[in-house]
DNA sequence: AATGAATGAGCTTTCATTCAT
DNA sequence: AATGAATGAAAGCTCATTCAT
C-alpha cells in the first residue's frame, strides 16, 4: 500500500464520516463524498470495492478508534468512574461545539440506514459492544464491582446516546455537559 | 373539513410517521409513502404543499401526540415517579416489539435532516420540551419538589432516547426494559 | 353576466397577460396565474373551459385592444407619419421602463408555444395583421401613398418587434427609442 | 478530449438548439432532448452540470458561431452594405425554409427564460453584441463612415429579429425576403 | 356559479454504480 | 492504480385538468 493510497483511502473515510455525522447514510450523497475529498469520480471503488456500504463501514470503524481513544484518554488519569465520565462527556460536549465534529452519534448516522440492513445492525451493534467493554473494563479499574461496573457503563453509554440525540435537537453542547449531574449529582 | 380528506390526510401522516421510524427522512422515498398509503402522487401537494417537508413536520407532530398519550397513561396511576417511569420504559419497549412501531424516536427519524435545517431542529426541540414538561409535572403531581423532578424527566428522556438508538442496533427492546434497572436500581 | 364574474375572469386576463410577457406560454403555470390574480383553483374552468389556451388566446386580444388604443392615440395628433413613429416607439418605450409591463410582444409571448400549434399561430397572425392595417390607415390619412402607407407600417411592425427582443436582452428601453432615428434619422 | 465525449455533447448541443428554436426554453423537455438525440438520460449532466440552462446557453453560443459564419459568407463578395445585407435576409429565410430550422431566433429562444434571470439575459446580449459588431465591421470595410456603419448594423440586427418573430406567426419566410425592400426600397 | 380535492403524467435533477481506457 | 464518461432507475416536485359538491 503506498502512501498516495492511504492518503486517498484515509481522506475518504475522513469526509465521509464527518458528512454521515452531519446529515446520516441516506442524507450523504457520494458525489459530495468526493467533491470535499477531493477525490476523483472513479476512485472510490477502488478503495472499497462494494461502494457507499463499505465505506460506511469503514467510516464507523474509524470513528470508533477515535472513540476509543477519547474513552482511554477521559479514564487514565480519573480518580474514579464518576470523574473519568464527567472528563468523557465534557471532552464530547467540546467535540460537539467544534465545527461540523461530532455532532451526532458516528456509528448510527452511518449505518443505520435501512430497517432490513441486519448486517448493519450487527456492525453496530459490536461497535456499541466495544465501547462498553472500554468502559466497563476503565469501571473496573476504578474500583467497581463486576456487576456495577457493567451497569455503570451501560448507563454512561445509554445517556451518551441520548445526549447526541438531544444536543442535535438544540444545536447545543449543554446537555452533554449535564449528563455527570444528571447520573451522579 | 370532510371525511374524505381528512382520510387522505391522516392516511399520509401514518404512513409517513411509520416509514420516517424505519429508514429515516432521507432514506423514506415519497413513491414508498404513496404507494404504502394508497395515495395518489398529486394528492400529497395538496394536503402539504411544502411536500415531504410539510409531511414530516406533520408526522413528528402526530407522533408526538401519541407519546405524550402514552406518557400520561403511563403516570397515571403510578405510585411514584420511578414506577410510571417503569411502566413508561415497558410500554415503550412493546411498541418496539410490535412490527415495525417505534423501532426508534419517531421525531428524531423524522425531523434529523440536513445539518443547516434550523427549522426542522427548533421543530423537535419544541417537541421535546413538551415531553419533557410532560414529564416534569407528572413528577411533580407524585411528591418530587421542583429541582429533582426536572432532573428526573430530564434523564428519563435521555435514557429514552439512548435506549431507542441502542435498541435499533440490538434489534431488541432488552435495552429499553432495562432503563429503570439502570437509573432508579 | 353579472359584475362578480366579469371582474373574475379580468383579472385572470390581465394577470395572465402579464405572466406570459415576461415569462411565456409555457414558463407561466396555471398555479401561479391563479395565486397572482387571487382566484380559487376550480374558478379558471368556468370562465375559460379549455382552459389554458383558452386564457392565452383571451389575454392575447386584450392586449392587442391595448396595442390598438396606443397606435391611435400615438398618431391621433400626429403631423405626419414619422411623427406618430416616435409617439408610438416612446410610450412603448414608457410601457417598458414600468415595471413588469410591456417587456415582449404580448401576443408572441401568449401565443408561440408550439411548432406544431396552428391555431396559435393564426390566431397571432390575425392580431399582427390588425395592427398593421391600423398603422396602414394612420400612415394613409397622414398623407402617404397606398404603397409607401403599407412599407411604412409593415417596417415599423417589424422594428418594435425586433426591438422588444432586443430591449429584453439589454434590459433597457433604450433600443424602443431609438427606433425613429434609425428609420428615419 | 475523445472522440466519443465530443459526439455526445455536439450531439446534445445541435439537439437542444434545433428544439429550443422549434418550442423554446420552456416548452422544450429534456427527456425530449434526450430521445431526439439518443443520449441516456444521465449523459446530459456529466457534460452540463448545471443541466438544462448549461445546455441552453452551449446551444445559444453554438447557433451564435453558426450565424456569424452566415454573416461572414453573405458580406463576403458584397459590393456594398446593402447588397450583403439582402443576400443575408436571403439566407435566413431559406434556412427558415428548410423544415425545424431557424425558424425563430436561436438565441432568444433558449435563452428568454424567466423574468429574473440576468444571467442568461446578459448571455444573450453579449451574443447580439458580437452579431452587431461583425455587421458593423462589414459595413465599415464595405465603405460607410463609422456612425452610419453602426445605424445600418444595428438597424438591420432590428429588422432580422421582427422578421423571425413575425415570419414565426405567418409560418413564412416571406417577411424575411421582403427586409431589403422595406429598409433600402 | 363556484370551490378545492383529486389525479397521474410529466418535469428537472441526483443517485450509486459500471465500464472502457 | 487511476480516471471520468456512461448509465438508467429513482428522486422530489409541478403540471394542466377533472370532478363531486
Amino acid at each position: 500500500m503506498n502512501m498516495l493510497e492511504t492518503d486517498t483511502r484515509t481522506r475518504l473515510i475522513k469526509t465521509a464520516a464527518r458528512l454521515f455525522r452531519e446529515k446520516g447514510f441516506h442524507g450523504t450523497g457520494i458525489a459530495e463524498i468526493l467533491l470535499k475529498s477531493d477525490t476523483p469520480k472513479g476512485s472510490l471503488y477502488h478503495h472499497f470495492p462494494a461502494g457507499k456500504a463499505d465505506l460506511a463501514k469503514a467510516a464507523a470503524s474509524w470513528a470508533s478508534e477515535g472513540m476509543l481513544e477519547i474513552i482511554d484518554a477521559a479514564f487514565e488519569d480519573a480518580s474514579d468512574f464518576q470523574d473519568g465520565a464527567t472528563t468523557l462527556c465534557h471532552k464530547l460536549a467540546k467535540f460537539f461545539d467544534t465545527a461540523q465534529e461530532w455532532q451526532s452519534c458516528p456509528v448510527s448516522s452511518a449505518l443505520f440506514d435501512g430497517p432490513g440492513n441486519e448486517e448493519f445492525r450487527d456492525f453496530a451493534d459490536q461497535i456499541y459492544t466495544d465501547w462498553t467493554d472500554s468502559m466497563d473494563r476503565h469501571a473496573s479499574h476504578l474500583g467497581l464491582e463486576t456487576d456495577d461496573a457493567g451497569k455503570a457503563a451501560e448507563t454512561l453509554l445509554l445517556a451518551i446516546q441520548g445526549g447526541w440525540t438531544m444536543a442535535r435537537a438544540k444545536r447545543s453542547s449543554e446537555v452533554l455537559r449535564r449528563i455527570p449531574s444528571l447520573l451522579y449529582g
